[in-house]
RNA sequence: GGUCUCGUGGCCGAGCGGUUAGGCACCGGUCUGCAAAACCGUCUACUCCGGUUCGAAUCCGGACGAGACCUCCA
């Protein structure tokens, strides 16, 4: 753990403001946040909001002892638009022709690929809904004894004017109960809540139903928000430090979440809610029912209509890195290829540092530059800045190679140190070794040297050809003081 | 219709009352057989109209524009 004083500020959605974060049990952080739901593959806005959460996870490692907890959705029942309950797994499982738990396991081995593709680091648990299901029906008792839910024909529902006598709804999204628009409703299966704004906690079994589960109330499956208050509980405590996820959960997944929390434990579950902006393509909002969005495999194959090249996952990831988590960050090919570049200049000033010559003196602040790392980071984990930072450390090592700044050898530890923690721990960007396709190696040096005798000769049209050649394949040649290098 | 967020230079994107964000591109230079690459330097913007202030991209009001949520989505 680092020894740089932890002054960390994370913006609270609940307040709307940036709070001096300070851990409920000092040195410990409790994090929970909702994970994917396993009826697809997760797309690349889905990898955007788990990016930036393995960026924060990460950052909080540095200084303190974090369980972080992201959920497994593999059951459980939504809302559609037209009021209806809907077993969203159970659908993709018949439209696939295969089982629940095959359509679960089919995508939860792929999103476990795409975690080590975009190198997050695991949760220290990743709970299952359908694991917790005693858990999640212990809840739903507690919210009934308590008088904040009602049970019609097997099915219940939290009451939400009940527990607004008690509890204030809609703290989170700033929403009101009267506010909320009433006109959509009285469809259908509505018919059995008591008002609009009630949600499912548990609902009855239908022959159709691919999972079904034994509940005091009969047969059926949970309600979709129940499993994250039924898991978070179980592993974080009744109230915790953080609890993350995307925007469009705030309003209703998240309020509900405080609402069946405080319903059945009394208390909010979080101190803190973050929540992770959208990934917008194209100006809108990358999502499934918009057609709009791309595989975070398609783009790092290049296998996407949307680009015309393949980016690696550390570009992507750099890239992502680029903007704050809470903005908008737009997908277009000319921003992709301004980072891949930027990039590129990073990773060549990393590998410099081991060639560096230092001096008795060092002719800037060191400890000043590796500070403003932390200082980024702890205003609400401005990444962005961070990175701006970073290329401020970028120009000095170019500085220092070309003999207009100098460095001590403490110094150029410190900065290496510091550069290799946020490069690599915070911002987990893969740096790897110049020229390592080991194959190849070889056979370039030959022709190199092939390249390198004709130019003694001044023989230009060989020269030129073999260079015309190698970009032809995609090998850039590259002539410096010190000879000649390609990649 | 309701709630909310946002409008920054060619592009992406920070900042949120006074100081150069940063990256990419452009341009100039160093290097080079010529290029490319690399490095250095330069470029100085905040939708519009009012207001507050010694001072506003930053605060307030309005207009226009964009987006999100209100129904599943990270």
């Amino acid at each position: 753990m680092s020894n740089h004083k932890q002054n960390l500020y994370i913006y609270n959605s609940l307040s709307g403001q940036k709070e001096k974060f300070e851990p409920i049990n000092t040195g410990h952080v409790g994090m929970y946040v909702c994970g994917p739901t396993l009826y697809s593959e997760p797309h690349m806005g889905n990898m955007r909001t788990f990016i930036n959460f393995d960026m924060i996870y990460r950052y909080l490692l540095l200084h303190y002892k974090v369980k972080y907890v992201r959920n497994i959705t593999d059951a459980g029942h939504i809302t559609n638009s037209a009021g209806e309950e809907v077993d969203s797994i159970g659908k993709a499982a018949r439209s696939e022709q295969l089982q629940s738990l095959e359509i679960v396991y089919k995508y939860n081995v792929k999103f476990q690929e795409l975690q080590r593709i975009y190198n997050l680091l695991p949760p220290s648990i990743e709970p299952t809904a359908t694991a917790h299901i005693e858990e999640q029906i212990e809840i739903i008792e507690k919210i009934i004894e308590n008088g904040f839910a009602y049970i019609v024909n097997g099915s219940v529902y939290f009451d939400v004017k009940k527990y607004s006598e008690a509890f204030e709804y809609g703290t989170l999204s700033g929403r009101k109960i009267e506010e909320l628009s009433e006109e959509t409703r009285a469809l259908n299966a509505q018919e059995e809540k008591h008002f609009f704004a009630d949600f499912a906690l548990w609902k009855k079994g239908s022959p159709d139903d691919m999972q079904i589960w034994r509940s005091p109330w009969g047969n059926g499956n949970p309600g979709w928000h129940i499993e994250c208050t039924a898991m978070s509980t179980k592993y974080l405590g009744k109230h915790f430090d953080i609890h993350g996820g995307g925007m469009d959960l705030k309003f209703p997944h998240h309020e509900d979440e405080i609402a069946q929390n405080c319903g059945s434990l009394g208390c909010n579950p979080a101190k803190y809610w973050m929540h992770a902006n959208m990934l917008n393509v194209n100006g809108q909002k990358m999502s499934k029912s918009l057609g709009n969005f791309f595989l975070p495999k398609e783009i790092v194959e290049g296998t996407t209509q949307l680009f015309t090249k393949p980016y690696s996952p550390n570009v992507i990831r750099f890239f992502m890195m680029q903007a704050h988590y809470r903005s908008n960050l737009d997908f277009t090919e000319d921003a992709l290829n301004a980072a891949e570049k930027g990039f590129s200049r990073l990773t060549d000033a990393f590998h410099l540092i081991e060639k560096l010559k230092t001096s008795a003196q060092t002719s800037f602040n060191v400890q000043e530059l590796v500070s403003s790392f932390y200082t980024a980071m702890d205003d609400d984990f401005n990444a962005p800045i961070l990175i701006a930072n970073i290329f401020e450390a970028v120009k000095r090592i170019n500085l220092i190679n070309d003999g207009n700044d100098t460095i001590t050898q403490e110094d150029l530890n410190l900065l290496a140190t510091a550069l290799k923690t946020f490069l690599f721990d915070v911002l987990a960007l893969q740096i790897g070794t110049l020229n390592n396709d080991s194959k190849l190696s070889p056979v370039m040096d030959l022709v190199l040297e092939l390249r390198q005798e004709a130019r003694e000769k001044k023989d230009w049209s060989t020269s030129d050809k073999i260079r015309d050649g190698l970009a032809a394949a995609g090998i850039v040649v590259k002539d410096g003081k010190e000879g000649t290098s390609w990649s």
